[in-house]
RNA sequence: UGGGCGGUCGCCAAGCGGUAAGGCCCCGGACUUUGGAUCCGGUAUCGAAGGUUCGAAUCCUUCCCGCCCAGCCA
């Protein structure tokens, strides 16, 4: 089956390991994040690789929360990780493990070590210890606690577990060298005192393993065969290697990749808190987020999230994807499934002059070109309607086919109507209203109906239209580049002040009074929409727009006012 | 300037000595009651320079550029 996917580096590793029969031909992955923030699509990156490898090669993918630093970390957002990675469609069974699970087991290797003579007590300072560890371009010094006894070790390491050292009065590390031109070898701090809850064992410990001591070791208690990583751990392989042979077991083959990037994005932990703490966005689900909850309250689906990150691919190059890719991933699959519909988001009411007042016809509709089985619905048409603002120009520019005085256009699913009078407001100049004649001869389906007009335009009958809130939605950043900013500006100096536009009046036609919160359209002609979750409900409908369709005529008209 | 890792089309990315896959974007064109979808077609000599070889993106040498590392964060 490996075969028939794409190639990776990773992949290759694996298959060749698997040839030589390495670890009995066993695949064990882990995807292990520390419970102090919210998933994002970078994470996503690593969720597919390791339980998609995992499933691949017929093995298995634990959810390993690595929580080793108990002043970051809280238990909210280990139950947000978990539905996060269930929401992508994973599933690690049983497996569920946590850093702290191995706390003892960890101790139990520390000592080990010291009993070896390769980690010491050390009495240095945070600052001594920077001071003593030298700089890339010169060597680090030896601490004066590095040649204590065995016996001494012990007996200080038991009492720093035991409490009666302060916090950050002692440490516990590795001896290895202070002059490795790899600053991780030198001496690297494994434990260090600090008095915090644990969002799992409480007060039970007042000493915790640094990420550095745990890593390794945990994935191998879990027998992980294949630790997948990113890039900025490359350096510290090496010590991980270290302790596992040191300790003489078992010893996971780590594989670093690039972390994704993604243009008119940003994707750290960091900005991406600066964001929600200064209001820019509304959340961590903010549906302008490139977190699992933003991106999943935007309407995006698991399956196109899924398929983009094997289409991206995975490699050691540090590399920016075009978020068109993702939206193209997701457009692909929401074509296929989503039903449309037909939205005027910008009405513009439209009489149609020669249509008998009072008369209403149930028009027959297709709910998806792409797919009949989804069947067809009835949409009422009368006359008067409401059609999107944009598709009527008073004076139409070059190129444009949509409506204009004296012109014909199609009705989708009803007739071909032409516009004969124009009704402005007087003070703004504002057009108020179209008046049209309708050909009867021209409904849908009829005999005459292939007279051919240069435009379809989607519609709503006014009377029977439901009023609804929409949200459009757009990149959070302008440039391609949130770094890329003038001297003396930041990156939030690029935020997209249009990111979100909410328009209030829209009309949508009467079927959609049964649209569930959580459910997918495509809003014909517009782009695909998603009823929200939170914020929707049947007596005030809410859409947000999850990515719009290809437009080609915006494009053109880009063009022509660059001209 | 120490160490580690990278540099193949605008953006991702295959390729592992035999004469540059694929996807996205873009540009044409066909079709179309969504300017949607779909379908055709188009676009690179592989960071640079030397060398080895019948033959190199793939091997060697030198150079250039980029990213990461001086948390008791992960």
């Amino acid at each position: 089956m490996p075969d028939a996917l794409p190639s990776n580096f990773i992949r290759n590793i694996i298959t060749e390991d698997i040839n030589v029969n390495k670890n009995d031909g066993r695949v064990h992955t882990r995807f292990p994040p520390e419970p102090n923030g919210y998933l994002h699509i970078g994470h996503a990156k690593a969720i597919c690789l390791n339980f998609g490898l995992a499933a691949e090669y017929g093995g298995l993918c634990n959810l390993r929360f690595d929580d080793t630093n108990p002043s970051k970390e809280e238990v909210e957002y280990v139950d947000c990780i978990k539905a996060d990675v269930r929401w992508l469609g994973f599933d690690w069974g049983d497996r569920e493990y946590y850093a702290s699970d191995y706390f003892e087991q960890l101790y139990q290797y520390a000592v080990q070590l010291i009993k070896a003579g390769m980690a010491y007590v050390c009495d240095l300072s945070a600052d001594e210890i920077r001071e003593y560890r030298g700089t890339l371009t010169e060597p680090g010094k030896d601490s004066p606690y590095r040649a204590r006894s065995v016996e001494e070790n012990l007996d200080l390491f038991e009492r720093m577990r035991a409490g009666e050292f302060p916090d950050g009065s002692r440490t516990l590390r590795a001896k290895i060298d202070m002059a490795s031109p790899n600053l991780n070898m030198r001496d690297p701090v494994m434990y260090r005192i600090l008095r915090a809850t644990h969002h799992r064992t409480g007060d039970r410990w007042c000493i915790y393993p640094t990420y550095d001591f745990a890593h390794g070791q945990s994935d191998s208690i879990e027998g992980i065969t294949h630790s997948i990583c990113t890039l900025e751990f490359e350096d510290h392989r090496p010590l991980y290697d270290w302790f596992l042979d040191a300790l003489k077991i078992h010893h996971p083959q780590q594989i670093e990749f690039a972390r994704l990037n993604l243009t008119y994005a940003v994707l750290s932990k960091r900005r991406l808190l600066d964001l929600v703490e200064r209001g820019h966005v509304t959340g961590w689900d903010d549906p302008r987020m490139p977190t699992l909850a933003g991106i999943r309250r935007r309407g995006y689906t698991p399956e196109s999230i899924r398929t983009f990150c094997e289409r991206i691919g995975v490699a050691k190059r540090n590399s920016t994807v075009d978020i068109a890719m993702l939206e193209h991933c997701l457009r692909e699959d929401l074509n296929k499934r989503a039903p449309r519909v037909m939205a005027v988001l910008r009405p513009l009411r439209v009489v149609i002059d020669n249509y008998p007042d009072g008369k209403v016809e149930e028009l027959e509709a297709v709910n998806s070109p792409e797919d009949p089985s989804m069947g067809t619905r009835k949409v009422p048409f009368s006359r008067a309607l409401y059609i999107e603002t944009e598709d009527f120009r008073e004076d139409p520019p070059k190129g444009f086919f949509r409506l204009s005085p004296g012109r014909e256009v199609r009705l989708r699913y009803g007739y071909i109507i032409k516009c004969v009078d124009v009704v402005k407001d007087l003070k703004s100049g504002e057009v108020t209203e179209l008046h049209c004649t309708y050909d009867p001869a021209t409904k849908s389906g009829s005999a005459q109906s292939g007279r051919k007009v240069k435009a379809t335009l989607h519609w709503v009958s006014a009377a029977h239209a439901i009023e609804a809130e929409v949200r459009l939605y757009d990149h959070l950043f302008l440039k391609p580049n949130p770094d890329d900013v003038e001297g003396g500006a930041d990156w939030r100096s690029n935020l997209n002040p249009n990111s979100l536009v909410r328009l209030t009046s829209c009309r949508v036609e009467p079927s959609l009074a049964a649209a569930a919160p959580g459910s997918r359209y495509q809003f014909e002609r517009l782009g695909y929409f998603f009823v929200d979750p939170v914020d929707s409900s049947s007596a005030a409908p809410v859409f947000n727009r999850t990515v719009t369709l290809r437009d080609t005529w915006a494009k053109v008209e880009k063009a022509q006012r660059k001209r």
